[in-house]
DNA sequence: CTGAAAGCGCTTACAG
DNA sequence: CTGAAAGCGCTTACAG
């Protein structure tokens, strides 16, 4: 009673007469492989039309073994970096005929891993996934479990998977060396734990490469990891010790949600920027464009990460082809009016 | 080869020299009642421990009728404000057992309807959409189906159904008292195609009563649409036709989108805010906060509007009961530095 | 206390 | 050219 009865294969089969096996080739045009004639063929795509009859999936999933259902698992839907990658992924897959399942992991590689067995259990045909794991159990366990998965933004070093990431070490680099460029002798790196994410080892190795490449000593003072639950709790407690007590000149936030946390407690303080200090972000936001001062920022190729690790994972769900794709794809600076322009905006500030 | 074959009741049953229906009674907890003896149970619970048994939800949803899968149908969830509502509606999914199958229509009513379509076949027991129809045909055919659904952001005048929304009325209401309550005497009103939408109807009419209940007439001309799919083109020519041409002293956006694409134009047009113009949004995003001026804005409910769009689905989908339910959940006024903050602000700009 | 049988709605190998 | 049968992995009414 909840639901109305909806049409069966059976029906259509039975008020024309067929069988139903006959109707079910038809629908997956294989009509003409089997040898049904053209106005038997034509009959039933009639009154499909007519009945407006679509076949269950669920029952095609159980028969066929596969759903037309992928996963994706990621720390946070609601976090602009990763629905960006959605909405890329979920343009290709529907026009694949995919459907997602999302579900959010919190970065809670417990969470991560329940969630992953219940997605399989929904019969989805392949994973996109942005671990928050630190150790190599759970991948592992999915690449054993034979599932097609593809890792986004963050890898597992040590384990042969397909991953589709941004640049994060060459992203990190060059933004260390622009604000050398800048004259600033003292740049301080703000981080999250878990640090155990390749994102962060990267970008924080471009920082240090380039600093040590332009004969610059790393002093780890200067970088400051906050617990990823509680950024804005431990946020102040950071900015004025790295700004009065260390005097740093700028700080390269290293994910948008520091930036963002960053520039409301700058704001709070009544720290000028970039007069007081310069910032620059890891991963760049639409209102970075726009806001007073503009962001100085590098920024992800996100559509591309998601379409590109789509197309992967297709790949491997068609084919029995085992070859596990690596890529990385180039990020872009951009730079803009928060870390100041010459050395005269340093100048000015003493 | 593709998937190991995974362990099902049978092996399960096979292995412990039972039937497949004990093995199931047990693992639904209907052991008691079907008097199933204690040490069944145990052995039953046991193996599927240890071969890490979780049964096929493709076959469960077959048979029973229910995929606990809900879908959801939103514009576009890269959208901030449908990413948080679908954060939202994910948690308390989670949490009872459901699975979020989400698709983007693109405020496109023909592809609303195919996908739609598309997830009822794929057996979801219910739907959270957010629907761009200006005609009632589609959500009529909905609520002819069967299939409980429960609207979000956007209702459909004169068909019964359960929705959740924001005081879009109120918020506009306040929001223009508040700008008259500053001296502002010219504000515009800056809306999107299509204008059908309840959501867009609404803000306008809650502004154009502030005007009349303050004394102030309505003028058309200040109240420009700009087409959804292509803002960023259309906003530089509304904005100089209302800064230089009307010598309006505030706009008001009426959505995240039209605001963060008019910040864009302002500051490229070196327009200063509020010094030369001040501006509103409806609809609050996080970087409102802590721009620079911050942005004054009407901020909805959006996790409130996500969990309690869930909860009256899963009522509706747990009972028979039919009565739907039409909840306005409250808005904030969020007063900031864009709009000045007193006369003084207005007699500068002379 | 437990099992055999039927069936959810499909698809496919087999038979004619 | 077309149909009958088996089976995907479950659950449930029925039987003993």
């Amino acid at each position: 009673m909840r639901q109305k009865k909806k049409t069966s294969l059976k029906d259509i089969a039975k008020q024309l007469g067929v069988s139903p096996a006959l109707v079910s080739m038809v629908l997956n045009h294989r009509g003409d492989e089997k040898k049904v004639s053209p106005e038997t063929q034509k009959k039933v795509w009639n009154l499909v039309k007519k009945l407006n009859y679509k076949p269950n999936q669920v029952a095609r999933s159980l028969r066929l073994g596969n759903s037309k259902t992928i996963g994706l698992v990621i720390a946070d839907i609601s976090n602009i970096f990763y629905s960006i990658i959605a909405k890329s992924i979920e343009e290709q897959a529907s026009a694949n005929g995919y459907s997602i399942i999302f579900m959010s992991s919190e970065e809670d590689p417990q969470k991560e891993e329940t969630i992953t067995r219940t997605l399989i259990n929904r019969g989805i045909d392949g994973l996109i996934l942005s671990t928050s794991c630190k150790d190599r159990d759970h991948i592992r366990k999915l690449r054993d479990s034979n599932i097609p998965f593809v890792l986004i933004d963050r890898y597992i070093p040590g384990i042969k998977t397909n991953y589709v990431l941004a640049g994060n070490y060459q992203g990190a680099f060059d933004m260390t060396e622009h604000l050398l460029s800048l004259g600033y002798t003292k740049i301080a790196l703000l981080t999250v734990t878990p640090s155990h994410l390749t994102t962060m080892k990267h970008r924080i190795s471009g920082y240090q490469d380039a600093l040590r490449k332009n004969g610059r000593a790393v002093k780890n003072k200067l970088i400051k990891e906050i617990a990823y639950n509680n950024i804005k709790e431990n946020m102040e407690k950071v900015l004025k010790d790295l700004i009065l007590t260390e005097k740093v000149q700028a700080i390269f936030f290293l994910n948008n949600k520091l930036t963002i946390a960053g520039l409301e407690i700058l704001k709070r303080l009544k720290f000028r920027i970039p007069q007081d200090i310069s910032i620059a972000s890891f991963d760049d936001i639409e209102l970075f464009k726009y806001s007073y001062p503009t962001i100085t920022s590098v920024s992800q190729p996100k559509e591309d990460i998601g379409r590109i690790a789509f197309e992967v994972l297709l790949k491997e769900i068609n084919s029995q082809d085992t070859a596990k794709q690596q890529i990385t794809l180039p990020v872009k600076l951009n730079i803009r009016e928060s870390c100041g322009n010459s050395m005269k905006s340093l100048f000015n500030k003493i």
